[in-house]
Formats: C-alpha cells, structure tokens, sequence
DNA sequence: GTCTTCTGCCGCGATTCTCCCGGTAGCATC
DNA sequence: GATGCTACCGGGAGAATCGCGGCAGAAGAC
C-alpha cells in the first residue's frame, strides 16, 4: 500500500501542500528538476494515488459560515444507509470519520448561525446520540503530513 | 467579515475546490467568462481573503502514515504555550481546534504505526487527560462550503 | 568485457496559458 | 451630457505545458 518515495518526491509533496497552484516550472526550479522531470514525477505520483487532488481552501467565515462545530455521534444500529444519504445531501456537513470507541462517527459541520447549527442536529439526532462541540478557533491552519 | 459573493463567484469557488490545479482559461471556460476576467475575479478572491490557499490532498497510508486518529484533549490549566510549540514541532498533529465543552481541543493525528501513536499520545498526555479514536475509514472526503 | 534493456532526466518545438495593457459597455452621479 | 466607476473583453509579449526523441548510467545476460 505505502509507496517509496525519495527526496525529490517529498520536497514536491511539501510545495504542493503549501501551493498547490505554482506552474510545474516554478516547481522544478525549487526542487532543482527540469520542467519535464518535474511534470513526469507530479504525473505519477498522481496515478500512484499518492497526491489525490488539489482543492482551494474558503475562509468559512467569510463565505457565510460562521459557524463550525464538531459532532460526535452515537450510532447505535448498523444501518449506515441513511446517514450516507444525509452525508451526500447536506453539504454543510465538511468531514465525517468513522471512528473506534464509543462514538461510531465524528463529523466537522459548517453552519450560517447558530439556528441553522440546531437544525443540522436536529437531523443528526434522527440516527444516535450526539455531542456537540462548538469551534472557537482553528489552532493549526490544516496541514499535510511531513516525510516520516 | 462576510464578503457577498455572486453566482460566478461561487461557481469560481467549486471549481477551484475541486480541481485547484485547472489554468485560469479552462476556469473561465467553465464559468462563461474570458480569461482576463475570470483571473481578475480569482485575485480578488484571494486578496480578500475568501481563497486562503490551494493545497495538495495526499494518501496518507500512502506516504506511510497508516494510522489516523481523533484526540479529545481535556486541559484544565490556562497555559496554552507549551501546547503550541508542540503542534509546530509535531508534524504528526495534522489539525487542532479550540473548542467548547469539556474537551477543550480536538487533534487530528497520523501515525506510521500503533506504536508511533502510543508516543505521540505520551506527549498529548502531558497537557491533561485524552480521549482517542482511532479512525477506520474517511466515510466523506473532505470538502468544502457550498453556497448557503 | 560488451551488448541489451530500462529508467530517469534533459532539450526542443508546437501549442496553450498568463500577464498586462488599452478599450468599451453599462450604470450611476453630478 | 459629461464624468467617473466597475466589470468585462481582446490582443500581444513572454512564460508554461505537452509530447517527442535522445542520452547517461545502472542492471542483467551471455
């Protein structure tokens, strides 16, 4: 599953963490490669699967969001269907990990105000228990993994 | 803090949080604009502070980090200080939010294994008592906003 | 030793994109 | 109707991308 990858490879990851948009030129440049090098090595860490996209990231705030809170659900049953469903209508939903222990699933949601955040709960609470934490602050911008 | 945004906007915005790597024609393309245009609507966004940034996803079982887990840290004490110089220095700790209830932090955190995991708990455990979940799956992939 | 194959890199030319500019349509304001 | 303003478009210089052929070094066969 784990792929080898050398120097050349991580110094590409961590610029591309960092700026997913910079031309494969600029990239080569700081990773001293060619342009062609560098477009081959980016293509293929692609198809390994080991890069597996580039996303722009929205300040949630001013976007409207100003609400982020995270949810920790009880779920008793197995019947995960419905939640699937509810995972892939409300896109306020951010993130959902399935986890060990008490709490089958812990989810990130965004909401517009804090009526809104009740309502998300509201259908949240229809498959388990849940526990909610509101987000004060992101204490770490997101961040990728560093080489091992 | 919010900014009003249009519907090109927000088209603008999926777009690049899908596929942040597209060039600003192809972007334009998609949301019926010319290219001048559409890279003016992108600066704009950026120095806003709506786009705070494109990043590369990778793997993490991938790239040796098989092991992903959610701590919830109960910190009785006011003194956070320690706990930042830890979260620069570990680059393990992937994501950190400041939350209400009783956990007053939850940690996003990768490991190459279980035993990596025992260690980085070990260092959590000096700020205060946490809870850990071990992840199974990324039942969503992490996404962003869409428009409210 | 030397022949073959393979891998990773480079350089080149055709196409495409980016960046910066001036120009213009629409819409207020005076 | 003159003036500014905003958002857009088009064009041209320069840069980036893409696909190709070629080359150096390593590994393996004999």
């Amino acid at each position: 599953m784990a792929v080898d990858l050398d120097d050349i490879d991580w110094a590409i990851i961590e610029q591309l963490q960092q700026e997913a948009r910079i031309s494969l030129s600029e990239l080569g440049r700081r990773v001293r490669l060619s342009a062609s090098a560098t477009t081959e090595r980016v293509r293929n860490l692609e198809s390994l699967g080991v890069i597996t996209g580039y996303h722009a990231v929205v300040d949630l705030t001013r976007v409207g969001y100003p609400v982020l809170a995270v949810v920790r659900l009880k779920y008793p049953g197995n019947r995960h269907q419905p939640l699937h469903r509810l995972l892939a209508e409300r896109r306020e939903i951010l993130e959902c990990l399935r986890t060990t222990g008490d709490d089958c699933y812990t989810l990130k949601v965004a909401a517009t105000s804090m009526a809104h955040l009740e309502v998300l709960m509201g259908e949240l609470a229809d498959f388990g228990s849940t526990t909610t934490s509101v987000v004060y602050s992101q204490t770490l911008p997101a961040r990728g993994p560093a080489r091992p």
